[in-house]
DNA sequence: TAAATCTGTCATTGG
DNA sequence: CGCCAATGACAGATT
């Protein structure tokens, strides 16, 4: 009966399971494999990052130098006496050693510069391609408004200077004024720090606001609080579990395409693929109510591993499936889960005397005897055997696996069942292999008629483990086991998670990596825009300066050389004419 | 057959 | 002090 339908069952029944398998493990392994190129292409990029950090960093120090030195001439300009105009310093221009211009020129009055001066710190702090540095003329935009130019009395000052005419004076007045030369100047001195946080994510991309920066992410609302790393967490979390799908090799982790196409479902099944397919009610209860009933017990406690029926699945141990046996790796704790029949001495057999006197060691001496485990399990856990027999080979398949297909053809189960007596597949190889994964407790539980389930064992809370384990005699090598194959169970799934998180941090770190990649992009071309326009109003400064020298007369109505005189502002507007003869003669000195 | 990868396990550490 | 989670390291299995 069984055993004629089982030739029509078992093709298809099989082909579905290998399919299912094979998809599952090329999934995982997709994602892993996936993954791991990924961190290496990541370690390239970073690599390039670092080198072009440090020359970054370079640029900066070369930056700070010149704040240096513009902060130095504020400080003089705060250290240094401010006199008032009325009472100014400087002293005859011929022959104060002491007066000095550019920096003598701050010590005097502190905020006045020659116009060559000030081109040529402008130059220095802000090099430019284009060669218009060699425009002299300048405006000390850092000179606080409030300070006044100390000038001496045989220099003329043209703040009221009748010879200045108010349109030029209120244009210098507008030049200096304008926001966009005060932005300029100040961003251009804060882009040095701004490029050299931009290179270190993990304070930079903290930043809530960070993430407006990030062009691709205007229209990802719920990805972007992800660019910081606390919280992109989470969001992979939930994220990873759909984008564990045949397309997984779309998933080629270029991470502005995941970006685009982000869906934090999507992520979340990719690194929690099988998280959720554990054994549920469902499957369960559609096995009709017998299995019900007969797995009464296990159904009541919490979590229902497949495990659990795995692990007392006859066709682990039955006689006519040897050979996952064989791959039973011997534990650590020197079991060895030798499949010959033998080895279940009476005296330790399940269903003999019930000697406990052997330890966890000695459980595998006889453990997994087919056929002698068959008939003593039977005994010791009937309803769980006759469970078991129902199941039959499904035992061979994961437990998500037998789960699913036992909720999609229930029917088969008994030919599954019978299926025990054939040869095992070759083809079948996963399904042993998973199988022989998940029986090692099983099987030393088994042999060791530990009376809860592995799944209990390991899931359970302390308190109901204790529990448990208070109602049952069980002696030292049963309690021993059983505290194995909890803590070996727990830290199987939290290596388990443990790996997983390692992926999704890595996966992060990429997504973030690309992130500041563009913010960078944006930002080098944000500056170069901010360059052309501080490139711009020097020319235009230049121009002005010029036009205004040429309109400066002296007492004989002669243009005074552009040579020997220069002019100077302050940033309350006043402009002065200043002998650029004495400045030689001053640093002559 | 060798290398890469996966998986389970143990030892350790810190909460 | 014991429990537990996290994690590095290792070994065996698998691809």
């Amino acid at each position: 009966m069984m055993d004629i339908e089982l030739p029509k069952m078992h093709p298809s029944q099989q082909d579905m399971d290998l399919i299912d398998i094979l998809w599952r493990q090329d999934v995982d392994l997709g994602a892993g494999r996936e993954v791991f190129d990924f961190s290496y292409r990541q370690k390239e990029v970073e690599l390039r990052l670092l080198r072009e950090k440090e020359e970054e960093k370079r640029q900066q120090q070369q930056l700070e130098q010149e704040k240096a030195l513009l902060a130095q001439l504020q400080l003089d300009e705060e250290t240094g006496e401010f006199v008032p105009r009325s009472a100014p310093r400087m002293q005859d221009s011929a022959t104060s050693a002491q007066i000095t211009q550019n920096g003598a020129f701050a010590e005097q009055g502190g905020d006045a510069m020659s116009f060559d001066e000030c081109m040529q710190l402008l130059a220095e702090t802000f090099p430019l391609d284009e060669p218009a540095e060699s425009a002299p003329p300048c405006l000390d935009a850092s000179v606080p408004p409030s300070t006044d130019l100390m000038m001496p009395p045989d220099i003329p000052a043209f703040t009221q200077n009748p010879l200045l005419p108010g349109s030029l004076d209120q244009a210098w007045m507008e030049l200096l004024s304008l926001p966009e030369l005060q932005q300029c100047l100040n961003m251009q001195m804060q882009e040095s720090l701004d490029m050299d946080g931009f290179m270190k994510p993990s304070t930079e991309a903290q930043d809530p606001n960070y993430s407006q920066y990030l062009p691709r992410m205007d229209h990802l609302p719920s990805v972007q609080t992800e660019v910081c790393p606390p919280e992109y967490i989470n969001t992979y979390d939930q994220s990873f579990n759909t984008m564990v799908s045949p397309n997984l090799s779309q998933m080629s982790l270029n991470v502005p395409d995941v970006g685009a196409e982000f869906r934090p479902e999507e992520f979340n099944e990719l690194f929690y693929p099988d998280m959720e397919v554990k054994v549920n009610s469902g499957p369960l209860a559609s096995d009709g109510g017998n299995m019900v009933s007969q797995l009464a017990e296990i159904s009541s406690d919490p979590p229902v591993n497949p495990m659990d029926l795995h692990s007392f699945s006859p066709g682990s141990f039955s006689s006519g499936k040897p050979e996952p046996m064989a791959e039973f790796p011997d534990s650590d704790s020197g079991l060895s889960l030798d499949s010959s029949p033998h080895m279940s001495s009476p005296g330790k057999s399940l269903n003999g005397d019930g000697s406990f006197g052997f330890s966890d060691s000695d459980s595998e001496e006889m453990d997994d005897s087919p056929e002698g485990m068959e008939s003593d399990y039977t005994e010791i856990f009937p309803l769980v055997y006759l469970n078991d027999g129902a199941q039959g080979s499904l035992s061979e398949k994961p437990p998500a696996d037998q789960q699913e297909i036992k909720a999609k053809n229930p029917k088969i189960e008994p030919a599954e069942a019978s299926g025990h007596s054939k040869p095992p597949f070759t083809k079948d190889k996963q399904k042993k292999r998973a199988e022989a994964r998940l029986s090692r407790d099983e099987q030393r539980a088994k042999a060791l008629q530990i009376p809860f389930t592995v799944d209990k064992i390991i899931n359970l809370p302390v308190d109901d483990f204790n529990e448990m384990m208070s109602k049952h005699q069980l002696n030292e090598s049963q309690l021993a086991l059983v505290r194995d194959i909890r803590r070996r169970g727990k830290n199987k799934v939290a290596a388990q998670n443990c790996r997983k998180r390692k992926m999704e941090n890595i996966v992060g770190l990429e997504y973030e990596l690309d992130s500041l990649k563009e913010e960078k992009e944006r930002l080098m071309k944000e500056k170069s825009e901010r360059s052309s326009s501080l490139r711009e109003m020097k020319q235009q400064l230049s121009t002005l300066y010029q036009e205004v020298f040429s309109m400066l007369r002296d007492e004989h109505d002669k243009p005074f050389s552009s040579s020997e005189y220069s002019l100077q502002h302050t940033a309350d507007g006043t402009v002065f004419l200043v002998p650029r003869l004495k400045k030689t003669l001053v640093k002559n000195n």
